[in-house]
Formats: C-alpha cells, structure tokens, sequence
DNA sequence: CGGAAGATTGATCAGTTTCAAGCTCCGTGG
DNA sequence: CCACGGAGCTTGAAACTGATCAATCTTCCG
C-alpha cells in the first residue's frame, strides 16, 4: 500500500519515515464497481486518494442528466475541496470499476501539513490543475457545440498518450457525459468529426487522421 | 496599503511583522478601467491581489465572445493558479473600473510560504472555494437552462447580500456573459421570471418576491 | 442461443443564438 | 437648456444546435 503513497503526485518528496507516518492515519476501504463513495451534501470528514479501479466525480440534474467533472485513476485525490472548506461535498462520486480507496481523515491529515509543509505545496498544485481543467470544461461548455468539445478531448487524450490513436476505456456514454452531452449527440458527432476527414471511428477505437485540422477545427 | 493585506483572507493569521515583509516583495500597479492586467498565454511570474476597483477574469472564443469566469473584488486574489502549475495563465484578466493592484512576483511569494505555511493553508482554502464555485458554474452551463441559471444567480447575489432586492453594480451584457449566454436571452429570461411571479425588474433592480418559489424553479 | 446493455439512426421539438430594428437613458456640446 | 448621439437594453423573426422520443442494430456474455 506504501507504493501508492509514494508514487502519489500529492506526496512527492516526503521521506519515507513521513509516508510510514501517513500509512498510519490512512483508511483502507474497498469499493465494487457501481458504488457510490460519496453523495453531493454529504458531510467531508476527510479526502480520498485512489489506490486502484477508476471513479467519475459527477453533479446529476434533477432530471437525471449526469456531467462528469472528472474521472480519477490512482495516484489522484479526490474529494479534497471539502477539507479545506469545511463545506458538504459539492457533487458524486462513484467506482466504475472495483477499486480500492485510501481514506485520510481531515484532521490527521491537517496535522501532517503542518508537519510537512511541502504537502501543502503539493496540494496547491494539484488544485490549480484542477482549476485549470476547470476553466477548458467551462469554456468548452459556454463557447463551443459539441463537435469541437469532442475534437478537443479527443487531441487532449491523443496527446497525452503519445499517440495518434485513442481506444476508449470508457462506454461512450460516460465520455458524452464529460464532454457536456448524450449519447445520440455524441454518436452524431462522431459521424461528423469522421466525415469532414479528420478522424476514423471504429467501434472504441478513434484515429486521428488529420491531426492539424482537428485542431484548426477545435480551436 | 498593508490595510488590504490585513484585510485579505489570503493573509489571515499573519503578524504585523509578516505583512512587512510581504509588503516588501509587492509592486503596486495601476490600472484604468478597460484595461488588460494579463492575457491568456502571458507567462505567469506572480499573482496579483486587488486592493481596489474591480476585474474581471474570462475566456473568449475565437467569434469574440466572453465568458466570465469571475468577478474580482477587493481583497481577492487573482492569477493564482500559473504560479503552483508553471503553466501560462489560462485566462484573460481586465479591469472594469479604475483598479488598483498588487502584484506578487513568484519566488517572494514562495519563499513567504515556505516561512509561513499559514498562507498556504488559506491558498489552500480559496482555491477549494474557487473550485466549488466552478463546480456550479458547470453544472448550470451543462445541466439547467439560462432562466434557472439566472435564478440561482440571483438567489446567490440576495443571500450574500442578506436582502431582497439586488441592484446590479454591473452592466446587463457582463451578467449575461457570466451565466453563460448574451444580452438578448438574459433580457427574455429576466422578463420570462417577472412573467412567472418571481421577481420584478426595474432597470438594474431587481427584486425577488417569491425566494421559495424561484428557488424550486431554479433547483 | 437469447437477452440485455450499449450504440446508432431518424424525426421531431424546445431552447438559444443570430440578425435586425427600435427604444431608453444619459452625457456632451451647441 | 435642449438636441444629438451613442451605448446599453429590449423585442421580434428566422435559423440553428442539441435534446428527446422511438425504433433498430450490434455486441457480448450467460
């Protein structure tokens, strides 16, 4: 379990009497795929952080409709904002694969800032990411039609993998869903993206076939 | 000037002898209103702190239109997020009225943190509430149409205001581009919620006469 | 093999933007 | 002091985007 500890962006740099320290005030639990971690409103005693699986963090409508705000893979906190606000969680979150979660009660945790200020650093900087993918689902949202959004991700996650082909690990519901749409709308622009040429769809698997003009397009 | 530092929650907790020092690292700038503090892109070597006027912090798409992100009041800090990712500032930041800035170069400020890493537990609390903040801003652009959206926004500014009745300190065009549409469906949408009973609008006033019902219809 | 969940496609509809015109308010200059 | 002009705001009609509803298709496990 100390591995995740140590390869977390959020505790880079901490010796490893600091992480045996943490390992101490951490909370194992384990969640089946489909479950609920925690509900918007509910009180934030603590943050998590995951070891394995995958969760969406999501607001729902009362409608039903579900956005994503973002989908954790290990090594990344979640739940966080509500231990610095003392607040309620402002939204959902759910396994969409088993995983196994690391629970840091706030007040442990607090103290171990204290102790290791360079947490804190690490914390700032893992928040100013988020705020900064934030402000891209904002602006995406307010200024652009579904088609560049979808463009847009999908250069995002080409880039981020090193390669011009994305395989989806993720239902095509669940990226509609991130992306500010439904599935139909989503399908829909899939067809589209593919036949202005700029990308291949088959399946799960999306090529980018003209990667410039993607962007020009998405831009 | 150390008033606005005193006053600031970034600096909460510090003694008068920090807020020398930190006075010492600031650069006061002024701005007149209309005027661009940083654009995106701009390579972000500090962060600024209001101390007096206003601004406003937005993206802009391609056609030239705006979305506002925030709106910056004395006392708050702004551009924060380029200083603990590295990155450029993802947004532009421009004065709507004859402004007064701090600026805050980025190794000072750092320094000052590692010396008192109270300031960081306070960053670490206004970027969380920022990030609640963003938090509602997508759920309304993904989730609720523009009248609810302007709902909630009203709800918002009389609960913070502690009345009833809001008179808007900015122009129409700005409260459009901050719930995420333009001038045009904002005024259909005001008058849709006077037609419905829950307000009344007279010019930039606006009076709520029905909380509860608004806020079931906004929720 | 059968069935359920996910994905696609088509038709329709609601909400929002766009474009265009008119209105109101207010500061400025004659 | 009043007329002018411009910015901001409002209103109407048309065009567009995306959501909804419904039907069909595919996939892939049990």
């Amino acid at each position: 379990m100390k591995d995740i500890l140590k390869s977390a962006l959020l505790f880079q740099g901490l010796t490893e009497g600091d992480l045996n320290e943490l390992h101490r005030i951490v909370v194992k639990k384990s969640f089946p795929k489909g479950e609920i971690v925690f509900s918007e409103g509910d009180e934030g005693t603590g943050f998590y952080l995951l070891k394995s699986g995958r969760v969406k963090v999501f607001k729902m409508s009362p409608a039903g409709k579900e956005q994503v705000l973002h989908i954790i893979t290990p090594g990344e906190p979640f739940g966080e904002v509500s231990v610095f606000t003392g607040k309620p969680f402002p939204a959902y979150a759910e396994t969409i694969e088993d995983s196994e979660v690391l629970y840091f009660p706030r007040d442990g945790f607090i103290k171990m800032i204290k102790k290791r200020p360079s947490i804190a650093m690490n914390m700032l900087a893992v928040l100013s990411m988020r705020l900064k993918e934030f402000v891209s689902t904002i602006e995406g949202l307010a200024l652009k039609e579904v088609p560049k959004r979808l463009g847009a991700y999908l250069i995002y996650e080409a880039e981020k993998r090193g390669e011009n082909s994305i395989t989806l690990d993720i239902p095509k519901g669940l990226l509609a869903s991130m992306i500010g749409t439904i599935p139909e709308t989503l399908s829909r622009s899939l067809s589209k993206l593919a036949k202005m040429g700029y990308i291949e769809v088959d399946g799960p698997k999306i090529r980018i076939k003209d990667l410039e003009g993607l962007k020009e397009f998405s831009s």
